[in-house]
DNA sequence: GCTAATTGTCAAAAAAGTGTCAAGAGAGTT
DNA sequence: AACTCTCTTGACACTTTTTTGACAATTAGC
């Protein structure tokens, strides 16, 4: 299930920006420009959120302030970005109650990567990152450098197996065996996956980047 | 057999309590200051390391250039650690071919830790070395003084073969039946991989390093 | 030095493995 | 039930490996 993104950000252009960017990222989020309104659906109990997201230049309201309302009400984690470079590492200190601190302007992908690392700390995001894939298993979704990739039940569980043992030859017969497919599943279904795999993100069997063929072997994930 | 770990840290304090923290874990280390010497012996085939610790902030040369130089050259895992913070997480979408990612100030037994889960996770946990060769039975891979080296599956197995019986002559029928090859393959059979085997180690046929032939015998492999 | 057995290696044939198309079986939806 | 998506398999082209015969080079023993 994609996780919950409360954004506080008074640049609308900029909200409506990093929104599409975090959806087009598998997060589902909010934007909201009034702090209070922020706070009050936050509070109320229709929406739960997974992680709150606060620029600290606020009209009306004190950023610092919004994240210690937030924090004294409820258990959330919060990034906070600011263009007051000044300030990071007051924040860094936890003074503040905020779990990660981002300099303005950065790059929307650099806030994704701190979302990730802040939900891992808090043990909320069950996704791990090998090489440019991020994968979550509960979810069985793949996404390569930020994009979803649409992957069969099957192919799913190969890539993970091949992730999870990166640099490792599998045999087809260790795939089929640790898959619990049939024993007298041929060899070439798994390579037939492999390809169907390949294909999805863009590996050229002859040159492959990702997925490697091991003759006589198997097939290794290199990233 | 203890693994080698190669340390880069240019504060030679802290680079002597980790060499002899390492030891006393079992591992065998070696530290140094200067990257310029790190990638000589790294890359001279005198010593061959399992795994290399580097540290970022390093004189004279960037830290993430050292880890795409060495990765480029030859497969090992490498483990980062830095006092920049804000790097972690790039570090962390593997940019940089770097393995993990180690924030100082770090505890020595978090490092070990580190160490092992990355040398469990590079699977190179059973591999074993005899005179130049690193051999990993589960990879089907050779490393000749940490280079790899391409064999194919029948030269991975008579090399194999040849190294468990180290200095031992092995008859042409010997290593058919212990390869389970067809009784009636023909000795000359035998003769071609051997062939094969020493120009892909660079074995001279007439004055052999490695492979000697026994007149009448067979082969046996001298280290 | 001479002969017969043995070894090294080339090059070609034979065998084995891989990539992918396309067809059909199977599962799940509408 | 008709449709759609997924999975499995045989077929075929293609690639890589393995095997072998041929012949030159080397060695042992006389």
């Amino acid at each position: 299930m994609s996780k919950k993104v409360l954004l506080i950000e008074d640049d609308l252009t900029l909200s409506e920006m990093i929104v599409s960017f975090l959806k087009a990222y598998g997060f589902d989020a909010l934007g909201f420009s009034d702090p209070k309104e922020a706070l009050e659906t936050l509070f109320s109990k229709k929406e739960s959120f997974d992680i709150v997201v606060l620029d600290l230049m606020l009209p009306g309201m004190d950023g610092f302030d919004v994240a210690k309302i937030i924090k004294s009400r409820i258990d959330i984690p919060i990034i906070i970005s600011s263009a007051r470079t000044d300030i990071g590492n007051k924040i860094y200190g936890y003074d503040l109650g905020a779990d990660d601190y981002l300099d303005k302007p950065y790059e929307p992908r650099e806030l994704v990567l701190r979302i990730d690392a802040v939900l891992r700390r808090y043990g909320r995001q069950n996704t791990f990152t090998v090489s440019d894939f991020t994968i979550d298993e509960a979810n069985k979704s793949v996404m390569m450098d930020g994009y979803p990739i649409d992957l069969t039940r099957i192919e799913f569980d190969i890539f993970l197996l091949l992730l999870k043992n990166r640099n490792k030859n599998l045999s087809r017969d260790q795939i089929i065996g640790s898959l619990g497919l049939d024993d007298e599943t041929k060899h070439r279904t798994i390579d037939m996956h492999i390809s169907n795999l390949r294909q999805k993100i863009g590996d050229d069997a002859k040159e492959p980047r990702y997925i490697k063929s091991v003759w006589g072997i198997g097939y290794k994930f290199t990233g």
